[in-house]
DNA sequence: TTGTATGCGTTATCAC
DNA sequence: GTGATAACGCATACAA
């Protein structure tokens, strides 16, 4: 006869445990724990009893066997491209907000800005049987060909944070042309002619966009742009890199080409790279020069002086991102060429531009 | 007879499906696609033909049914006090990069600085069966009734970024004491005298140990601090939250006691704040006024200017927490008293201190 | 070399 | 009111 524990020292208190303790079958106590349907019948006491041997011996659910038998795991992935970066974060922060209201429990991964992890932990998602995805990025990597992969597979996903090329997944990020338009109209209507740009990587669509909204303002207003002022990123896998690169940029300008009262950077951080470069010229912000930045990370606010950007509604992304996918997992409706979502950016206009100094 | 469809629409692709679909049985799947030992004997046109059929179906595996049938999770619970503050972020990024390299899957989850969140995810965590717990906490929040729930479960657990006192927990976290000593240390070294202070909480223990290091330099050299010069941060929820109360500190002091040299904030953030402050009364900083900070969230670098810190070595941090969960799950010992590690501490040395100024 | 049978912990269906 | 039993998808001991 194999002798077989009580209860191993180890091992998580099972359902079985809790019947062996109680006296009562493991099916009383499963419906009774999860007060289903037939709990109704049952007698107070043995409920009562059944609540408190689970208390006594730290009973938890075993998640792995409920969710095989019920063949749902109420999970939805949240694949986030780099945890690090602070725009990433903002928009996980609110995926999550919205989502801890639901049933559903957000599993976050970080793909760190390689494109292997990426893939590894899409699979690894996918093994887990998430019902819904969710792909925050940032303006780095994101190759296509991992969106192609991320089609095949039929649960529901949004992108958020940015936009793929030639992709019919649903995504949802802010309006980057009326962006550029706003940020370069600030600058204008406080006087500025003379402006320098720092343009994103050209790789990324984001950046064209931008810079379509720029020449669409500068159109409009018949504002000359001059090439020797139009800077420009490259592409880096490591989102504080820009402020490093934001610097040089700038600070070789200032020896080739001064002059210009404002410049337009690509992001916050490029920006406060610019004012880095800027004050060592002994350049005062905004009193000698005005900065616009692009993103309105923590940091603008915090950044002395406060830097004026062009807001990414970030909590709203991370909330619309939640929603779109819970919509289509309760209603099942797979309407799956759905537009991009397209949100309104907005100025926050803080210390670092002011109207252009009079020479 | 009950018909039953070949494959359901939305389900997943099983094990069985590849074995109806390729003629083989189950186990000879499995034992395939696991490259289980017995797959040697497995002939190659039979290998090929079922990897081909796994491909062709878009199999993964269930990770569920998996870890319940091994009885293993394979996975490290992470739960982080609050996400959106870089200083917690730094540490995941490292035990997430450590645990990359190895056969453990980190669950993250974020606690959002909620007390009840925290308990929660905490039991999902146990739901999934986690194998080890890896707490990383800012200097915010954590009640001790929390931690007295972490210490019944048996699972190995490391507490990382901050202490809790009246806690058996194994902790990582730097040497506040010595922090506060070097950050002292340094403004002396540059003729400071007339040192301004802003210290923490006095709620949080970090704070106290901080503090007493300052009082260890300041003892050793003789040096008198003037009581109207000590300001005092409220306990706070929100990481950011401390710029707006650095700012307010330090022009209330501004006004009513004027005369500092240096100002000791008790965080990078507070730092940020009170150089604010600074300037708007038109203090240069640092040729008007040193300020130093502590921390080194990346903020700090990307100031301007660049802040004089005192660095917590946050990968190391991350790094150990990691390696010590792993370690005690391997080898499988069960030291239960471990010692607090104490890391030392770092200045970085930046653009916002400086020489006194002469008088 | 490959197939069959069993059980992981849970929930759902049905029987008593 | 409560208990026995089957099945979820997988891995493995054992049989063939």
């Amino acid at each position: 006869m194999k002798k077989r524990p009580e209860r191993s020292a180890s091992a998580r208190v099972t359902l079985a445990d809790l019947a062996r303790e109680s006296g009562f079958s493991v099916s009383t106590i499963s419906i009774v724990l999860n007060e289903a349907p037939l709990s109704q019948f049952i007698a107070a006491g043995t409920k009562a009893r059944i609540h408190a041997v689970a208390k006594r011996l730290g009973y938890h659910p075993n998640a792995y066997a409920r969710s095989l038998r019920k063949r749902r795991s109420h999970t939805i992935g949240v694949l986030v491209i780099d945890l690090s970066d602070p725009f990433c974060t903002l928009i996980l922060k609110s995926i999550e907000k919205t989502l801890s209201d639901t049933e559903f429990l957000p599993l976050i991964m970080d793909a760190a800005n390689q494109h292997k992890q990426f893939k590894r932990y899409l699979n690894i998602l996918l093994e887990h049987g998430v019902e819904g995805l969710i792909v925050v990025a940032n303006w780095l990597l994101m190759d296509t060909s991992l969106l192609a992969d991320l089609e095949q597979y039929k649960i529901p996903t949004t992108l958020v944070g940015t936009e793929i090329q030639d992709s019919t997944l649903p995504s949802i990020l802010v309006d980057n042309e009326q962006g550029g338009y706003l940020a370069l109209q600030h600058l204008y209507s406080l006087g500025h002619r003379a402006v320098a740009f720092i343009r994103g990587p050209h790789q990324l669509i984001d950046s064209s966009r931008r810079w379509q909204g720029i020449l669409r303002f500068a159109a409009e207003v018949d504002l000359q742009l001059r090439d020797q002022w139009i800077m420009q990123l490259s592409k880096s896998s490591d989102p504080n890199a820009s402020f490093e690169e934001g610097r040089i940029l700038t600070q070789e300008a200032l020896q080739k080409q001064p002059g210009f009262s404002a410049l337009l950077a690509f992001d916050d951080v490029t920006a406060l790279g610019a004012i880095r470069a800027l004050q060592q010229h002994n350049i005062r912000i905004p009193q000698d020069c005005s900065v616009i930045g692009f993103d309105d990370v923590p940091y603008a606010a915090l950044s002395n002086p406060g830097l004026t950007t062009i807001r990414q509604p970030m909590e709203e992304m991370g909330r619309l991102a939640a929603n779109r996918v819970l919509e289509r997992l309760s209603s099942s409706k797979n309407d799956l060429a759905e537009q991009a979502l397209l949100l309104p950016p907005e100025l926050v206009s803080r210390k670092s531009t002011a109207v252009v100094p009079l020479r």
